[in-house]
DNA sequence: GCTTGTTAGTTACAAAAACAACTATTACAT
DNA sequence: ATGTAATAGTTGTTTTTGTAACTAACAAGC
């Protein structure tokens, strides 16, 4: 049996990790059941909802998700008409995305849902550790990736 | 533009992912490129590097991994040599894992390298957010999934 | 004009994860 | 003892993801 002072429990990526992965599973139920979405389905949609009209392109440097999801997912939404696209008149690359009004209920629906949840989730922290918590994962998910290597 | 108070930016799962993300994408390199491991490999040989000689069934009991993740990760690491499998007397249905001295020196590194990279990823935050993180993950990973739904 | 480079987005193929069904073995109740 | 359930682990199939290569449109330099 080693000992050791390095205790994988501890270990910060290991943690968020674990802590990311069971603070989503009973969120991603809901979008999952309700609507048959996707993660990636839900953060477009969540974007769309929260920030407007935007391109694929916009969405993927808010969200950090590479294009090729995005463009599955924009694909995904569309299909079930949850949005649409139009072109843009003077650059024709380009696709503005917003939700229809299907889409727009959708996203009211699960941001109360989110809400609630989040308070659930809240209530096994004390107030302190909330606001530091979120706090901290701000910072930690706003590091350079590249800052490392 | 709509304006509402929910702030997709401040949605815990939400930053939690984000966060998990970022802080595992440098690590994650790393036992990629040294030892051609994947994320459930990496995480059988600590599991296995810090308690010592342990089931499959108990590794994902600890780790929350499914077994047939487990059981693709140990036949990899196995096939490489990082580990041996050992039936049991008493109950034939059951598999004893174990580092070799190659999985014990690749989890020795594994585990300097990242103490070094958490040391750097704290950096980022105040001590006292980094004890309080800490603290809230841990309670947050704790949490039965099932507890909402 | 034309060549070169860049950007938006899609598509095709390979790698990995999720899920379900399966074998083998042990436990347990009648 | 024997039929049923439970456990350990594996295998097969389907979804999702990751990666790279691609098309189309614009931009910039010459």
């Amino acid at each position: 049996m080693p000992t050791d002072n390095f205790e994988l429990e501890e270990f910060l990526p290991y943690l968020l990790n674990q802590s990311a992965e069971v603070s989503s599973l009973a969120f991603q139920q809901v979008y999952k059941d309700r609507y048959g979405m996707l993660r990636t389905e839900w953060r477009v949609l969540f974007h769309l909802g929260l920030y407007g009209s935007m391109t694929a392109s916009e969405i993927g440097g808010r969200a950090r998700l590479h294009k090729t999801k995005i463009s599955r997912a924009v694909q995904r939404l569309a299909e079930r008409r949850f949005l649409t696209r139009t072109k843009d008149k003077t650059d024709r690359r380009v696709e503005h995305l917003a939700l229809t009004a299907q889409g727009e209920a959708a996203y009211k629906d699960l941001r109360e849902t989110a809400r609630q949840y989040e308070h659930k989730l809240l209530s096994v922290l004390t107030p302190q550790e909330g606001t530091v918590l979120r706090k901290a994962l701000i910072k930690l998910s706003q590091v350079d990736p590249g800052r490392f290597t």
